[in-house]
DNA sequence: ATATAATTTCAGTGTATTTTGAATGGAGCA
DNA sequence: TGCTCCATTCAAAATACACTGAAATTATAT
């Protein structure tokens, strides 16, 4: 159903999705709709990926909370359709900001809880390293929230990034 | 065997891993040694956080791998201890390079597989997207790969951000 | 060399996650 | 209002992943 030449990257996409923190799936339906010329509706999608409605269904929907997908209608037609974000900058902005929340900040947060708990003369070498930890962690942070702010801010420090390895 | 107050900072830890690509015994063990005022043994480990030995053992040698955590030995004894790196930059710099290898650099080879293969005279919508991340996963890999290659230059990639953030 | 103590491995088992598909819900149309 | 066509939900089944523990291996001491 799908090129021979696409599926590779599927495949590939698939893998990597489970790396980070998205399933099989969705990064398959995904990877689908980026190498797909047409919007496609649900049971295109099914069908090619040779996965259930069902499934298709609850993957779609978390991919537009994500943000990285679309839903189209072709006027005339009952049946929704789906479109990946075809702006690369704006999708990696949008899984960014998905990631920072889901991993970061809960370690930050508990890095600090345990830092407010904990006696500075008891244990002196951990609490050194929990500082350590917390200050470097606080500084990413900040950073992160810049860049994320929104696009403008991040294609702003991607400059930056790419005057400097340029040096 | 915990103290209470690090018990919830371990199994927050755990739970982050799963995201992070590490798995719950790795991260948990990882999070034990951190808040560890002294090396610990295998046996330690293992009944602290109500794991089998095995299980312990092959985490010890993944978190060895990722470089996060070193044997040592205390003199007189035969067994193997072991302590989390105690630097948090150089942890952050050992994760960095891991998950880049991990997750990145796979998700650029496959894109760059398929542009190479794709006709750009056909699918001109495909293609298009296709290059705009092409591009931009280059830029971030010419990045990471300057940051990534010694700690000197992350810290110093860094500190440019710093400034960036304090304008 | 042999005994002993510790570590590592891995097949089997258990647990958690993902996927299915039948049932349910809901929008448009006559 | 009832009919049709999709989309969505969710309990059950399938699958993937993590963990155990006994056996094999390695390292150290005598």
């Amino acid at each position: 159903m799908v090129d021979k030449q696409y599926e590779q990257f599927i495949e590939t996409w698939g893998s990597m999705g489970v790396l980070w923190g998205i399933n099989r799936s969705m990064a398959r339906i995904h990877a689908f709709l980026i190498t797909s010329e047409e919007p496609a509706d649900l049971d295109t999608i099914a069908d090619s990926l040779k996965m259930s409605r069902g499934n298709a269904s609850m993957c779609l929907k978390e991919l537009r909370h994500w943000g990285v997908i679309q839903r189209v209608h072709s006027p005339g037609d009952r049946r929704d359709s789906y479109v990946a974000e075809p702006d690369a900058f704006k999708m990696f902005f949008l899984i960014g900001q998905e990631r920072k929340k889901r991993e970061f900040d809960p370690a930050l947060h508990s890095v600090r809880l345990l830092l407010a708990e904990g006696d500075p003369e008891k244990r002196k070498a951990v609490h050194a390293r929990l500082r350590g930890l917390e200050r470097l962690l606080t500084s990413i942070d900040r950073v992160l929230n810049k860049c994320l702010q929104d696009e403008k801010m991040t294609k702003a420090v991607l400059n930056i990034l790419k005057g400097f390895v340029a040096r």
